[in-house]
DNA sequence: AACAATACCGAATTTTATTTTGAGAACTGC
DNA sequence: GCAGTTCTCAAAATAAAATTCGGTATTGTT
């Protein structure tokens, strides 16, 4: 799919703003309410436009605790790594899992009632891959800078 | 604020379908949607309810590298957590930061164009705060669980 | 230049958001 | 216990927005 100037600025707003009526989005890219929506559409249903999020503000909604976790499997097969893959996706607790290469191979984020839910967690981890896992713990004192959407104007710049 | 069922409902549906049509979120929740646009409208104001978000699919809109960083300032002051704070925010490509506690000081996603754009980043940061940063850099192989939300019915049990 | 394909605009229609109103429940103070 | 007050909610009315559609312009191709 190609996309123009018109739809990186879609984009870029939409991104920041998804609630954004769609009018207003019309008048911000100077387009038809109509054209507008139009390229909203086709940027939804090819894909480019995932899920709409609203972001809470956890604090203000309750107790909690978030960690980063580091882990490396020992036994690096792929078999180990779909298995480990699998049963985070089934932990709801786990909000956010990253593949990467190097020392490490997954980061997680976990976001738990307290300590105590936490390692409730962990040990589930732990007897998923018996002795396979190496994990280490850091706690989120504060969240300096949110996700709030991709740098499209230095991602995208021709 | 005090919230009940309804509202942590309301919560709970919006945080993963934030464009929901608010006639929709009533019949959801079970309510007018008068009575469910007021209880919207008095969670954005009390701040529960923050930004929102559309997620886009960054593979299908560009080339790019994504890269979790742990970082340890060799000056543990006050002082140096701010500035190099400070100079995140100023960076479009760090996307997000934590502060953390234990051997890292802060974990970093960033995201850049290409390799070359990304070196350009870190050299960046470490001129900051010269020789006082310890880095490691991990490149994202795969995002396997992305966020979606939090895990809001094993937080506000009760 | 002619054609096809795509994209745009603006008006009409449908759907949704928002405001207003009033009825009922819960809470207060006498 | 019982007015008076406040709060919440639902129903209806109004305002705004989304969506559709026909016609026109634009772009790219031959």
């Amino acid at each position: 799919m190609q996309l123009d100037r018109i739809d990186r600025k879609i984009l870029s707003v939409l991104q920041r703003e998804a609630r954004i009526t769609n009018q207003a989005l019309a008048a911000r890219v100077d387009l038809s309410p109509s054209s507008c929506l139009n390229r909203v559409k086709k940027l939804e249903s090819a894909g480019v436009i995932g899920p709409y999020l609203a972001v809470l503000d956890l604090p203000k909604l309750c107790r909690s605790v978030t960690v980063i976790a580091t882990v490396s499997l020992k036994d690096p097969s792929s078999e180990s790594f779909r298995m480990f893959e699998a049963a985070l996706k089934e932990i709801p607790e786990v909000v956010e899992c990253d593949t990467v290469s190097g020392v490490f191979d997954f980061f997680l984020r976990i976001v738990a009632p307290d300590m105590v839910r936490y390692n409730q967690i962990v040990d589930r981890l732990f007897d998923l891959i018996p002795g396979k896992v190496n994990m280490s713990s850091h706690v989120v004192l504060e969240q300096g800078k949110p996700f709030r959407g991709f740098p499209l104007n230095e991602l995208l710049e021709e």
